[in-house]
DNA sequence: TTCAATAATACTGTATGCAGCATTTAGCGC
DNA sequence: GCGCTAAATGCTGCATACAGTATTATTGAA
């Protein structure tokens, strides 16, 4: 549930953190899935998959029970672990559950945040945009996501931010494949400058409605390429 | 994040069902836990519990990092598992989430629940009417979560239901505590009839508006029991 | 040639053993 | 008597080894 990345502080001098191995392992199968190099209905060998990462089964068995409970993986009596494949009803229902937890968090972020929380999104913003004109796909979708994670954010909520967190991850791997044309992608970056208006504005019915019609269009954009 | 209650259905001839072993020792520490044999800021000793529970080490680490991921336990580094507090701020914060998930629920439920969907929920709170009058306590704490949950499960959304269950677990030991005066304990379930009510009328906000409160009251029982 | 039955193989599930870190306690100096 | 240092203990983290089960291959007969 808790996202393991912890990732240490950027400054020198900071303690150094010694990682337990599982949590590293849970990062880099989650990667792993996410990239696509563990296609969804794949079994995972753990004497292979152990040996690739130079690590024993242990640990490694610790980190596949850990992302069991996240979802990604199905754990099969006797068989062991499966890449989950999610149909379209599944990736639908994600993303109605995300629009519902956004809008939540939408209303108490328009409630709670300061002028400096909302500078740090539109700072966010600007970056985005920035690699928006630079063409900069990959940097542009993990800036897009920090936003809408920092959104959550906004509402100051632990659990919140929990759920949302591990139902984005899920679905990253889906992301991945909506590729959209240039049109879309532009009226994607015309609806956050909007959305960040409406968080300027405080205006939570409004900002609720673009994160719905946001969310919308993802669905939109994905759902051609999925089994089932 | 998926419950692993995967209890043997109650047919004879059944197929036998051989549970893994972690996913036995997942049930036994929860339920411990949420009983409180388990306190919150107690350090997990893998040598005592798996001692006391008959298992080895490997499985239960196994269990203790899947109830890590639930959010149950915390892993602090070189000092193993311990149980997680829940302060104040944290249990509200996990109701207004539940609030927010049973309302977006009850839209969803009020389109999409038939007759027959809505007559089994209807059947669970007649027994725990029953179950009110004979004083039953611990069985109307779990007709009670069963109708929430059926309803979270009539809105049809797999990750929605999980979601839920999850808080829903993390909040059972809270919930303990919770003793409710009477005259209290009598409001809420003529709130449970309203709900029923409003249900098999399709009225989606009236079903939205007694959830709110029916979980305000809940957090107006439990909040005085809390630290921090 | 095809199907079935049986044996072999490979992988999961569980247990045990060892090394390193944290904490506590005992000993020593002040 | 009090504080500091150091050894010792206990526990976690990881690896390895063994047992049981599912799957595949092989051999035999129809």
């Amino acid at each position: 549930m808790t996202p393991v990345n912890a990732q240490p502080s950027p400054e020198h001098s900071a303690r150094i953190e010694r990682q337990p191995l599982h949590d590293a392992i849970v990062s880099r199968l989650r990667d792993m899935i996410i990239e696509g190099h563990l296609a969804p209905g794949t079994r995972i060998n753990e004497g292979q998959i152990g040996a690739a990462l130079g690590v024993s089964r242990t640990p490694l068995r610790e980190a596949i029970k850990y992302l069991a409970s996240e979802g990604l993986v199905d754990l099969v009596p006797s068989r062991g672990a499966v890449v989950k494949t999610f149909g379209a009803k599944e990736v639908r229902d994600m993303i109605d559950l995300i629009r519902s937890l956004e809008q939540f968090a939408a209303t108490r972020a328009c409630e709670l945040a300061t002028n400096n929380d909302i500078g740090g999104i539109r700072e966010l913003h600007d970056r985005m945009i920035a690699c928006y004109h630079s063409g900069d796909r990959m940097q542009y979708y993990k800036l897009n996501q920090a936003i809408h994670s920092g959104i959550v954010a906004l509402a100051d909520n632990a659990a919140l931010s929990d759920m949302h967190g591990v139902l984005q991850t899920r679905l990253k791997r889906i992301r991945f494949i909506g590729h959209e044309g240039p049109e879309k992608w532009a009226s994607a970056v015309a609806e956050h400058e909007e959305m960040i208006a409406a968080l300027e504005a405080r205006d939570a019915p409004r900002l609720s409605a673009i994160l719905g019609h946001h969310l919308t269009l993802a669905w939109e954009r994905v759902k051609d390429g999925l089994p089932a």
